[in-house]
DNA sequence: ACTTTTACTTGAGAAACTCATGTAATGTCT
DNA sequence: AGACATTACATGAGTTTCTCAAGTAAAAGT
């Protein structure tokens, strides 16, 4: 049982395990009156956390600029987020939630905690599972044979 | 601590830990001539297993049907699938890939393999992800608030 | 000061997806 | 067996989402 082996099953199972994952998100879109965009860059917006550039939020999303652009339009029109300047880089923008985006986050947060399949592991496991995500996602990722992106 | 903070954390660390997957994954499409979509429907196509009709897939993709229907043809027109007739319903079509479709989707495995971040881990904690994992997506889907689909 | 670079916005266009509709095969009911 | 309903897929139109190109403004480099 060669090493390559263990390691595609381990990749497909997390890719079944994100299908999963966004698949209950999905079905929770409608009752928060979200679209799938929209919650995934909701996702991202720590309202704990120094807000970030939009050009951040571009690169954590794996998209276009111009698109984090459109959604934060979207996001200001239906009073979850608010674009302010940057204090010391006029070029900059960020983006922050506003109370009520904060309110829809957690609820989004919440739901697909709720429904997720990693709702049945319990406290001690989810632990060790993420001492080990935690070393996957700290690597400092070498990519072969292309420049440092991301 | 809550219990719930555990559960928002790792499902946190899941979410990015799958946008870096697909991450790699599109940094490697342009080399392999493929799109996003069309990735994503190899990816399930496993060679080895009985093949699968189009409606499962769709199931398997949370898309509609008729999506699987436009990217089974551009597959075909790439030369990597070819649908066929059920033996035994008339109405199903089964996706099967050609010679050079499972060797494509094997590069583009390789690929994703090689780059991802579960690289860093080695065989014995990759075992130890793929039981909780396991356990995780065997569970029962239950639900709240919701009719079973899926 | 002048040029280059960086961050964002805007608008046009392409890509991907959904929905409605149509067709054919299967299942069901009497 | 025949009529009706259901299921699986195909097709075309329309919407959504995204990228790309061009433009503006601020900052950095020379």
């Amino acid at each position: 049982m060669p090493s390559s082996d263990i390691a595609a099953r381990t990749l497909d199972q997390v890719v079944q395990l994100a299908a999963s994952i966004t698949g209950v998100m999905r079905d929770g879109l409608e009752e928060l009156d979200l679209t799938e965009p929209l919650a995934n860059l909701l996702w991202i917006l720590d309202p704990e956390a120094p807000p970030l550039p939009l050009r951040k939020l571009a690169l954590r999303l794996h998209c276009d600029p111009s698109n984090v652009s459109q959604l934060s339009v979207q996001l200001e029109d239906k009073g979850l987020g608010q674009r302010r300047p940057h204090p010391e880089d006029g070029r900059v923008r960020t983006l922050v939630l506003t109370e009520r985006g904060i309110e829809v986050r957690t609820q989004l947060l919440d739901l697909v905690a709720a429904r997720s399949p990693l709702a049945v592991l319990g406290d001690a496991e989810q632990e060790r599972l993420q001492a080990m995500l935690t070393k996957a996602l700290a690597a400092p990722r070498r990519l072969p044979r292309l420049p440092s992106a991301d």
